[in-house]
DNA sequence: ACCCGTGTTCGCTG
DNA sequence: TCAGCGAACACGGG
């Protein structure tokens, strides 16, 4: 479920359900080993029980949570134990599939690997039946730690957006400006449907190799990520609750809509969908140069 | 049965 | 040394 937008969206559930809260009980799936790795998926439970979530941010895909210990159990009797603990960190990427849901009483949904019982009645479950996803513990909640969110470039929105420095990247690299886009570190949050989005409503082809680009397509292109990036979360803030319902309509320009006319006006092309980097890319042949 | 997939990582190659 | 490429991961849906 994942790309910028739909992580967006996934922080505002994780605030509007758990923020403030205190975790009574976490049962988490020991079949889905990878998602909770390096650590074993019990571990996630023993250092949770009891905290209160504190903040909850987002850099790029990554969901960042903070989370204030609890007293442990027992801790009265070991007042001359460690030091007290500090913040615990939850690092979690939704991969291709992961998803937060829940609410007062909400049911375990078919494919759960995490679920937190709060204390105010509710349950927040983390789903994810392709196991792509990761929920890690982060000691400190030093999310800097992470190899994975430092090497993370600036969110386009969270950060903005500077032409100058996408331009800087981009002529770093050979490969075509579609697949350089989905480099991370390049700016965080950028996903499949977005790189293309963008390359549409730049006109910009998106097997045109990144570091030959002029000045005037990198500008077309930052107001490209920006358009369709303001465009998703539009969504998030209209009458709808969901986001992209399954068998809705496309809300996109071109992604997914191979052999239909293309959107701009006047253009009267017919979108092709290719494969750069094992991805699918959608584009029209006929207005994007 | 077969192909596809809003993502990342790892190992190989030139 | 390293950018770039392709396989691998894992499972449901069309």
């Amino acid at each position: 479920v994942p790309e910028l937008p739909e992580v967006e969206f996934a922080a505002r559930t994780l605030r509007r359900l758990m923020l403030g809260r205190r975790v009574l009980r976490v049962e988490t799936d020991a079949r889905a080993r990878r998602i909770f790795r390096p650590d074993a998926p019990g571990a996630l439970g023993r250092a949770l029980t009891g905290a209160r979530l504190q903040r909850v941010d987002r850099r790029g895909k990554q969901l960042l949570l903070t989370f204030a210990p609890g007293a442990r159990p027992g801790g009265a009797a070991r007042r001359a134990g460690p030091a007290p603990a500090g913040a615990i960190g939850v690092a979690s990427h939704l991969g291709m599939t992961g998803k937060w849901t829940g609410g007062p009483g909400a049911p375990a949904t078919g494919w759960a690997r995490a679920s937190f019982w709060l204390d105010d009645g509710a349950v927040v479950h983390y789903d994810d039946p392709r196991m792509f996803g990761r929920l890690r513990l982060v000691p400190g909640a030093d999310f800097a730690a992470l190899p994975e969110v430092a090497a993370l470039g600036p969110d386009p929105v969270a950060d903005g957006l500077d032409a100058r420095a996408l331009g800087e990247g981009l002529a770093a690299t050979r490969r075509p400006v579609k697949v350089a886009l989905l480099d991370q570190s390049l700016l965080a949050g950028v996903g499949n449907i977005h790189a293309a989005e963008a390359c549409w409503r730049a006109r910009l082809d998106p097997r045109r190799r990144a570091d030959r680009l002029s000045p005037p397509e990198v500008a077309a292109l930052a107001r490209g990520l920006r358009a369709t990036f303001r465009f998703a979360l539009a969504k998030l803030d209209g009458p709808e609750i969901e986001y992209i319902e399954e068998g809705g309509d496309n809300p996109f320009h071109v992604y997914g809509r191979e052999g239909l006319r293309c959107r701009h006006l006047g253009c009267g092309g017919v979108v092709r969908r290719l494969v750069q980097a094992q991805r699918s890319t959608y584009l029209c042949p006929r207005c994007q140069r």
